[in-house]
DNA sequence: CTGAAAGCGCTTACAG
DNA sequence: CTGAAAGCGCTTACAG
C-alpha cells in the first residue's frame, strides 16, 4: 500500500470546513473563530498534515527560500559569512539554496537558482564578474554582496574597508622599518577586486616607496597548497614584509619562511587578512586585519530580509554598509 | 511598467503550438518534429523564457533539490564532504537546500527541508539522533549518511572503518612504545558514535592494557577553542600519546603541548583523524588517518540519485558503502 | 508528432 | 468569521 499525501483538503473535509480556512489556521491568520481553529488543528494534528512548500511557493509568489553562492565551502572566510547567513535566514525561516560556483560558470549559477523562484540571493565571491551584475540589475529578485562590495552598481553590499584596513597594516610594517613589503593574493585581488591592493598601494605611495612588481605575488586561488608553491619566490626575493589576502596562504608561506630559517618578526613581518583560527596555528601567531566575518554575513542576510520584505516598494533602505573592522596584532609584526 | 513573466503558454501562443509541445521541446522529449522544434526554441530565445522550476515541481512531483544537512559549515571535515556532495548534485543538475543543524532541533530541520518537497537527504553529523533514524524510516524520501553510518538501520551510507582505523593508529603508537594513550573527542564520539572509540578501546584490549578514564577526554564539540580549554588537562595527565577525533582539536592540543615545551614525537605521539590541511600546520606534521573525505560526499550523492532515480522499486543499490582509508604518517608519530 | 484537458496542492481576492 | 472559485505555471496521461 503506497503512503498517500495528506493534502490541506483532506484537512477541511475531515474538519468540516472550507480549504480557506485551512490555509488561514496554517498561516496563522486570525481572522478564525477560536472554536474552528481548535478544530482544524486537531485533524491537522490526527492526519499528521505538513503543508506543501512548493504549491504554496506557487500560488503565493514567495518560497521562503533564499540563493547563496559561495565560491568554495571549504574557505574558512566564505564558510564563515555563511555561518551567518544561515543563522539570521533560520530566524526568519528562510529555507537556503546553496551553491558552489568555484569552477562553474557563475552565469548558469544564477540561472539554476533563479530558476528555483528563491525571493532573494545573497553573492558571495572574490569579485563581482560583469554577468553577473548585468543580469541581476535586470532582474528584481533581491541581491546583496556579503563580503564584497561593487562601485559600478547600486547593488546593496556588507563589507568592510579594506582599502583602509590594508593601507594601516601595510602602513605599521613600513613605520617599524620594512622597506621591502610584498604583496600576495589570488589573481582577482589584482584585477578585479583591487580594494585590498588600493591599500597596499596607497601605503606605499605614502611612506614614498615606489611600487616594485618584483613583490607583487600572484597565485591562481587562496587555496593551502599555493601557498606551498608561492613561498620559495618570496623566500628568494628580497621582500622584508608581506601582507597576505587569505588565511590560508598567510599560515603556509609564514610556515615556510620559518622552517628556512627566517626570523618572524625581526627580519620579516606578515600580516593576515581574516583573523580566522589558522592565524594561531603559526608560531608566533600572526597578526591579522579582523573583519566580523559572522556579522558580515548576519547582516547582509538582515537587509535582503528587508528588502525582500518590500517587493518593489521604494522605501529606504540602508543599502551598502561599512562594518567596523579591528586589527589583532600578535606576533609577526613589531 | 511591471516587468511581466513569461510563462510555457506565452510561449505556445507565439510559436502556435500548444503548452504540451514547449514543454517536450523544454524537457528534451525527441517526440517533436525538428521544424517545431525550431520554432519553439526560436520564440523562447526571443522571449527569454525561464522555466519556473517550482511549477514543474509542483506539476512533476520531483524538484530537482536534495536536502544536505551539516552540523557546522566551517568545519573542515564537513565541508569537504559538502564539496563533493555538491560536485556531484551539480553534475546530475540538482541544486542543495543546505541546512547548519547545529543548535538546533534536528527534527525541525528535517520537517523544515521536507516541506519543500526535496527529492532526497543527505545527512552529516557527528551521530544519527534516534528521532531523525525514526523520521526518515518511516518517510519514503531517499536518505544517504555521509561519514557516518548506522548500526541499527538498513539507512544507506558511505564511511570509512573508522573502528579499524583507530585501532591501527592507537596500535602503532603503542608497538612504539607508548603506554599511556589517550583519547580526545566530542561527547557524541563517546556515547552516540562509538566507531572511533571502539577502535581506540579495541588497540588497548589488544596489547593488554586497561582502559584509563584518566585518559579520556571529553569537549564539547570540536572547535578550535575547545582544544586550548582541554590542552592544559592533558598536559597534566601522564599520557604519552594521543589520539583525537578532528583535526582542529589536534592541531590546537599539539601546539599547546610544543609550546609547552613537549617533544614530539620523541615524548609525546599525536594521531589526528581527517588529514585535512591543517594537520600540515603543525610543526612536526601531524600523523593522521586519511578517510577520502571528498569521495565519501561525492559517493554519498551519487548513490542518493540512484535512490532518487528509482521511487519505490526494489532493485538492488549497494546501500552501505565502506570506502578504503590510508594513513599519513608524518613527524607526531615514531 | 501534436493537442485538449485535468490536475499538482496551495493562496488569494471576492462575496457574504 | 467563512466559503466558492479562480489561478499560480507547469506535466502527464490520453486520444488522435
Amino acid at each position: 500500500m503506497e503512503k498517500q499525501t495528506v493534502t490541506i483538503y483532506d484537512v477541511a473535509r475531515e474538519a468540516e470546513v472550507s480549504m480557506a480556512t485551512v490555509s488561514r489556521v496554517v498561516n496563522g491568520n486570525s481572522n478564525v473563530r477560536p472554536a474552528t481553529r481548535e478544530r482544524v488543528l486537531a485533524v491537522i494534528k490526527e492526519l499528521d498534515y505538513r503543508p506543501n512548500a512548493v504549491a504554496r511557493g506557487l500560488a503565493s509568489k514567495k518560497t521562503t527560500t533564499v540563493g547563496v553562492i559561495i565560491p568554495n565551502v571549504t574557505n574558512l572566510f566564505f564558510s564563515s559569512l555563511a555561518l551567518g547567513i544561515d543563522d539570521v535566514a533560520s530566524m526568519y525561516d528562510y529555507n537556503i539554496i546553496l551553491a558552489n560556483a568555484d569552477s562553474k560558470d557563475p552565469q548558469k549559477v544564477l540561472t539554476s537558482i533563479l530558476s528555483k523562484q528563491v525571493d532573494g540571493i545573497v553573492y558571495m565571491g572574490h569579485y563581482l564578474p560583469d554577468q553577473v551584475r548585468d543580469e541581476m540589475e535586470r532582474r528584481l529578485t533581491p541581491f546583496v554582496l556579503a563580503g564584497l562590495s561593487d562601485d559600478q552598481s547600486d547593488i546593496a553590499s556588507v563589507n568592510i574597508d579594506y582599502t583602509a584596513a590594508f593601507k594601516e597594516m601595510v602602513g605599521r610594517m613600513i613605520d617599524k622599518g620594512a622597506k621591502k613589503v610584498a604583496f600576495l593574493a589570488a589573481e582577482p585581488y589584482f584585477d578585479n577586486n583591487t580594494d585590498r591592493f588600493d591599500g597596499y598601494k596607497q601605503a606605499l605611495e605614502e611612506a614614498g616607496i615606489a611600487l616594485d612588481e618584483n613583490l607583487l605575488f600572484k597565485v591562481e586561488d587562496t587555496r593551502f597548497k599555493n601557498g606551498d608553491d608561492v613561498a620559495k619566490d618570496i623566500l628568494a626575493s628580497d621582500a622584508d614584509a608581506l601582507a597576505v589576502v587569505g588565511d590560508e596562504l598567510a599560515v603556509t608561506v609564514s610556515n615556510y619562511l620559518i622552517d628556512n630559517g627566517v626570523k618572524i618578526p625581526e627580519d620579516f613581518q606578515v600580516v593576515s587578512s581574516n583573523n580566522s583560527p589558522l592565524v594561531d596555528l603559526v608560531r608566533p601567531h600572526l597578526s591579522s586585519i579582523k573583519p566580523p566575518l559572522y556579522d558580515i554575513g548576519a547582516v547582509s542576510m538582515r537587509i535582503l530580509t528587508k528588502l525582500m520584505g518590500k517587493a518593489d516598494d521604494d522605501e529606504e533602505i540602508e543599502n551598502k554598509v561599512t562594518l567596523d573592522y579591528q586589527i589583532n596584532e600578535q606576533g609577526s609584526t613589531k
